[in-house]
DNA sequence: TGGCTACTAGACAGATGTGCCTAGCCGTGC
DNA sequence: GCACGGCTAGGCACATCTGTCTAGTAGCCA
């Protein structure tokens, strides 16, 4: 929620809040619920004001959109490039978008995806970002010695899992799903971890939560 | 549609041309979209018609939850527990759910998913049904000779990919994605396929599709 | 002080959806 | 051949959401 006192004139919410509240909706209730007449009520200012900011409700969705495509996929793109010693850390640094909400916001990537399915435009936006992120996972696996066959086919089992394990929406405790971190390394990459490269990764993970 | 000229008396349509018009909705748009009003019009319907076979909006909408459920978690478990010569042979029989739709509707599965974001109920069930599938999917890996530990983040990799790769909503050619098939056999159970398997796997897709 | 700008409130019209009620239609069976 | 029961049509009341228009309000600056 803004500062109100700090706001000039009479001001009571900002463009901005309209779209933070519109993008809590979007993730928690999708697209079809995103409505200013809710987004009034929680904001508690009146529903016309909305108009001030945006033509109209079309208008504010496109916005978010915008948002979305801006982080969610230079995000993954970029923690694919990372440097690393060894595939499993490559494969850690992929993970790392996907253990920290603040990198990487999978439920609004889901969202996403729900509303392309009733909108044309939105799917070629995110077909053009799982293209764009899937092949800085190849590339990934690429670097690190595989053939192009193996790491087309490596890729898509890493990047697809991660998308389903998302889309399950499970509630698994951290502890769990980190004692199976050694077992999903060798799954996806075929060889084993290097135990210190797993320690890393589990000191990345506290570390970023806690804080 | 419902043959018309069969239906004896006054009738138009019947309670199944209303749940099967309302599951293409909920399929294509979701769940907020299934809308009587929606239906009635492309049934040829009045509206009001639709309370004679449905108390309201919420029975149609239960009658499709117990629908899914019926369908969609016997299938997976029964493919699990098909009889297999090796890993490589069961896993086939696991992906004949994913690329046949008369055997499991993968886009009803995440029509429900996003529902189930609205809903707790909805959530419940689904989470059952995702625990009974992945226990048999474990349950495959194990009787293939691995490990219980093993078996369970192999289990978690197969049927999370599945999920995921159907979350992007893809739209590849089925000979690319067969021709990654040995590829994918090797990285989600560690061992290489045997060609007759992937060949007598390729024999059955194209037999259940081209009729 | 008084006008300007930036923003807000509330009323209005209209679209779309739900659920209920009553009248009516049409084969079937007495 | 007529009543009955299964099914349908359309009207009514009500709720929800959108977008527009007009009036008004609070700070800023001349």
């Amino acid at each position: 929620m803004a500062e109100v006192t700090q706001l000039s004139g009479n001001t009571k919410v900002t463009r901005a809040d309209w779209l933070h509240a519109a993008r809590d909706i979007l993730i928690t209730r999708g697209v079809g619920e995103v409505k200013i007449l809710t987004l009034s009520e929680t904001l508690s200012v009146s529903r016309s004001s909305f108009y001030w900011y945006f033509k109209d409700r079309t208008a504010l969705l496109n916005a978010l959109l915008d948002d979305w495509e801006a982080t969610n996929i230079k995000t993954i793109v970029d923690h694919c490039d990372l440097p690393a010693n060894g595939i499993d850390q490559a494969a850690c640094n992929f993970f790392r978008c996907f253990v920290d909400p603040t990198l990487f916001d999978q439920r609004l990537d889901f969202a996403i995806r729900e509303w392309a399915r009733r909108d044309p435009a939105v799917r070629n936006r995110i077909d053009a970002a799982d293209d764009a992120r899937l092949a800085a996972v190849i590339a990934m696996f690429v670097r690190h010695g595989y053939a192009a066959e193996e790491a087309g086919w490596r890729a898509r089992i890493i990047y697809f899992m991660q998308l389903g394990y998302h889309a399950l929406e499970i509630t698994e405790s951290m502890d769990t799903r980190m004692a199976r971190l050694p077992g999903y390394i060798m799954g996806f990459t075929g060889r084993p971890a290097d135990p210190e490269v797993v320690a890393g990764f589990k000191d990345f993970f506290t570390h970023r939560v806690t804080h």
